[in-house]
DNA sequence: CGTCTACTTGACACGCATCAAAATTGGTGG
DNA sequence: CCACCAATTTTGATGCGTGTCAAGTAGACG
């Protein structure tokens, strides 16, 4: 996995003394990297950050190179939480991408703020896990692209109805290691949603939802959804 | 402190049969039901509980019945965290199990236990993630036994060094519905374990670790590990 | 225009699911 | 204590979905 390694400077964590809820005196959101740039490894890091623009996800490896991408994130979201001073996972970017730190994790341990991220990460975890544990290739494949277009779906600003395209930020190796696949299944499944009409898409990573409804259907959603609370 | 709210109609829902107690007016902690009492359902609860004794899991169904167990919960564990207003999952006992209501979920956003909580709940769910997507089905049996071992082990109490021997509160489907499998491939692992000297049982539930450490290597837990905070 | 990486597509293999049935365990009542 | 029935667990035979291996195509960028 070809990742740029972020130098020493570039690693500095933020100020102690920032909290979230104390005005911060400067704008510290910043751009960062190209594509794949690694911003902490597991027990590495001790800041929380918000995702500004652009995508960053979270995975863990096992020895022999197996990897997990155990969550997306998109504009607003925040990680870096720690367990007991640690990092639970490892961060990095796809694509351009602006971050904003917001301090140390610990401090902010008491913001309720903080407590409705987490508990709203909580709950996407559990409904991934039931994606991992018991859906199909095509429903897995089916709900990344559902999730992914609420994420990243372009023209949510102006009033038009946004016709359902998006920048799919993750590459197949990428949605492959998130959904528990191979690139090759990805792949496959990814192309016959073309040919039934389901998606669109030139260019690899340009996808357009032509039939959001059959896709919902595809990806088993309707019972999980009355399960789930409302999927934010 | 809020009685917790049983009613008939909730109680006889239960995704398998289960013989089910009438509510008690709740003092603090109470013994609960027996084998698979449903506590409640997704959407339907509102407070927060500490398991005190025994097991609880948390689940989701997909509409043709699949079910996923999110994550298993021993003494002194948190849940029944709400996501505006709603519940996450749905929450029943394994055997007869105490629990303590500790009130409103809502109200106890901003305590720094709660956060805690919570992230160790995150950090055991991104884990657990990474074994639902990535690991075969040995790995995923030997993983669990050994969380299981650390979750249940007895003789923790006299300085003895607890021979690894623990009461599996799960069924064999329990654990396929927790794993990402079916009945069969548990069973069928759990026997391989038996015949290869890992592990020992005479009663399908009463469990005993012979060989610790080839077991956590089945489990391949070294690198995540490391990648890991410690386990808790 | 050549090279590199990501993506696609095909052929094949294998791990785990599925189906079926026997063995064991648990619970209940005599 | 035993007889009986339901549920759980085990075991075997077979098949399918997805992984693996391999080759080919398309963009991106010099």
């Amino acid at each position: 996995m070809p990742e740029t390694q972020f130098t020493a400077a570039q690693l500095a964590v933020p100020p102690r003394t920032s909290s979230i809820r104390s005005p911060r005196p400067v704008v510290r959101s910043r751009i960062v990297g190209e594509n794949h740039t690694l911003l902490y490894e597991g027990g590495r890091n001790r800041s929380l950050y918000r995702v500004v623009d652009g995508c960053v996800v979270l995975s863990q490896l096992l020895d022999d190179g197996r990897r997990q991408i155990t969550d997306v994130l998109g504009p607003g979201r925040l990680f870096g939480f720690t367990v007991d001073g640690r990092n639970i996972a490892t961060a990095e970017t796809l694509s351009v991408a602006r971050i904003e730190p917001l301090g140390d994790a610990d401090l902010n341990a008491d913001d309720p703020a903080i407590a409705r991220e987490l508990k709203a990460t909580l709950h996407r975890m559990q409904a991934h896990a039931t994606l991992l544990g018991r859906k199909t290739a095509s429903e897995k494949v089916a709900s990344a692209l559902v999730e992914l277009a609420r994420l990243f779906n372009r023209a949510a600003r102006n009033g038009a109805p946004a016709r359902l395209s998006f920048h799919l930020h993750l590459t197949r190796a990428d949605l492959a290691d998130w959904l528990g696949l191979t690139v090759e299944t990805v792949s496959r499944c990814l192309n016959r949603f073309k040919r039934e009409g389901l998606i669109d898409f030139s260019h690899p990573k340009t996808m357009r939802v032509l039939d959001p409804e059959r896709l919902d259907a595809t990806a088993g959603f309707s019972r999980q959804r009355a399960n789930d609370a409302a999927r934010p």
